[in-house]
DNA sequence: AATGAATGAGCGTTCATTCAT
DNA sequence: GATGAATGAACGCTCATTCAT
């Protein structure tokens, strides 16, 4: 592979990924066939393996790009706020936003997940993931605004909270992005900040 | 299928159960053949579809399966415990427990919600176990010691931090469950009952 | 595989491979396809993997077994025979005489020896015929009726004669068998024992 | 095809040819497909196609050629020797070098030989080498030097001897060249004029 | 209840060949 | 002359399922 493309070569190749997404979402990656992808855009079988080695390598391309694409949308939404726990939430808010507007990757994440084949890449991923929120929660921390907790578990709640709230509301019942992402954060700073259950 | 069995038939039918689990879990569904299982039991194929009418049935039982036991923990933990905060804390801890005894089948739901053929089957489950949770949190609400929020919102939150934590640290990390535990239910009453961030 | 057969098994699969010997002489062995042996044979694809691992294993259970039959034949044929010179004499017509009764394997052999991946197996049967060979070369010099050249290479010299008459004269231009190993046993003694060429 | 070539484009074909001989000497022919050729050569497919119709017709031309070389080869180490016997002597001589020299067509010869699809074009070349041969074997039975027997047959020996201490000795367990001819001229003569083996 | 042989549709992948550029 | 994208039939192989025994 790794072939040196055209623009043309370039489109057809995102095609094929950005039309692969959308059938391994909706039909699962085992069940979904070279065939049917190839069939879908109306081009013969050649063509996918002109551009992926193979049915995984294409996955794990779209593995790799989703990662890719969230940590620039978050750090993006970052910037150069300087309060730590305004960073979080803008976080949050960034990550909500993404999900929202990539249902079908989201869901091979998570297929991915139950995979030991994908895991690794996942893994990876996942752990930047939790060190770029878990710095901000030291900051908290030392600022003295966020309760002295494991950082790590704590940017994992975030994650876990995050995630969770974006997929089942804004897919599965349709609330509008906003409020939940609304929720979040504030179920969010509580737990970080809030006072202890007693 | 709903066949009549003897006690060694529901044996066999048990044994079958909790080997496919396994090997779905390190495997995955798809790639994990009825061979395979039947190989690793040492019977002949024959044994298999005299239990279970199909691969896909197998696999639903085992998700329903899952789903009763999970179930009834919460149940038992909560028992005829007053307090409503108590009760969501108390689910919690039953939730993390028995995730961590159960990592293989927590594999297999996650794998199912990533599949519309199984999705639906967990989307029931999951519904009552929101209900169950917004049972609490609309007590705690009106006791005034829980914020007004959406209480499904709050539900799905909580169950989200617990599976989250549970999955990641207990499994992955290696974390000690009562660890976990403890922090899950720190940050979820925080996010519950915690103040708004100013 | 290694499987266990029962008796109708053994037959199936002795069956697949007496008709795969006939395509792959006929045809090659690349250019016959599973799916023309077993469609030639009036079964399902499965049966074909029943049996064998894979195409390629098949074809090493053939060049196994034909290299074991042969040495057995010339085994056989030599017996208990004391004069060494006579030994080679009976081993160069039972070669000749199952080259005659196998010239599709045959074949087979010649095209193992052009590919790489099946060579080793080839020139361990080879290894063990000419081994075999030049014990009675050696004791044919020790009685000075051989020449006293290197065993090895007169030992390959004879399999080559006999091979080659054989392959070329009984399957292309329909000679007499006996008639071929006559002149090859002629020939070979000469080359053996014969005065040098002045 | 039968494109005029400009002196470049004979060139190309001959570094096609080349190339492929490599390849398909170490991988066989059907494993080694066009795609690998060009790659190797670092152009694209449309270079293949330009100088030959296919690869059947390119092998086939492989095959034609190293015939014509072989029998160049020959008949200028033979000249005009006037001694029969000699001139047998010094085609083996010539054979074994050739051979030795082209280790790679070599093989393509013996799997050209196993393919009825390529089998004709070799039988043609064969039967011009056993004639040449027999030529000279006759004269050697008219002027009393060869025992008689039939000259085809004995060339087919010679033939065959030659070939096979080639290939073996010289490729696979590395002997020198001149000592593998000189055994092979020994053992044949001893085979065309010994004194019968009794 | 259980076995193991059999089925055959379907899978991921390859590759000789074509052709617009 | 040459490129690289495209084709699609065919390949080796898998596997859920069936069924005679």
């Amino acid at each position: 592979m790794n072939r040196r493309l055209t623009q043309r070569g370039r489109e057809r190749r995102q095609q094929l990924m950005s039309y692969a997404i959308t059938r391994f979402a909706e039909n699962g990656y085992h069940p979904t066939s070279v065939a049917e992808i190839v069939h879908g855009l109306g081009v013969g079988k050649g063509v996918f393996y002109w551009y992926f080695a193979s049915k995984e390598e294409l996955f794990l391309e779209i593995l790799r790009d989703a990662q890719r694409q969230l940590r620039r949308r978050q750090e993006a939404a970052i910037a150069d706020e300087p309060d730590p726990v305004r960073r979080i939430e803008l976080g949050i808010r960034a990550s909500i936003a993404w999900i929202d507007e990539n249902r079908d990757v989201v869901k091979l994440l998570q297929f991915a997940a139950t995979e030991e084949r994908f895991a690794p890449v996942l893994r990876r991923g996942q752990d930047v993931a939790v060190a770029d929120t878990a710095r901000h929660v030291k900051e908290g921390i030392v600022e003295g605004r966020i309760r002295d907790l494991d950082p790590f578990v704590l940017s994992h709640a975030v994650l876990g909270v995050a995630g969770h709230l974006a997929r089942e509301f804004v897919h599965e019942r349709s609330q509008s992005v906003d409020d939940v992402a609304e929720a979040a954060v504030a179920f969010c700073l509580g737990g970080l900040m809030g006072s202890p259950p007693d």
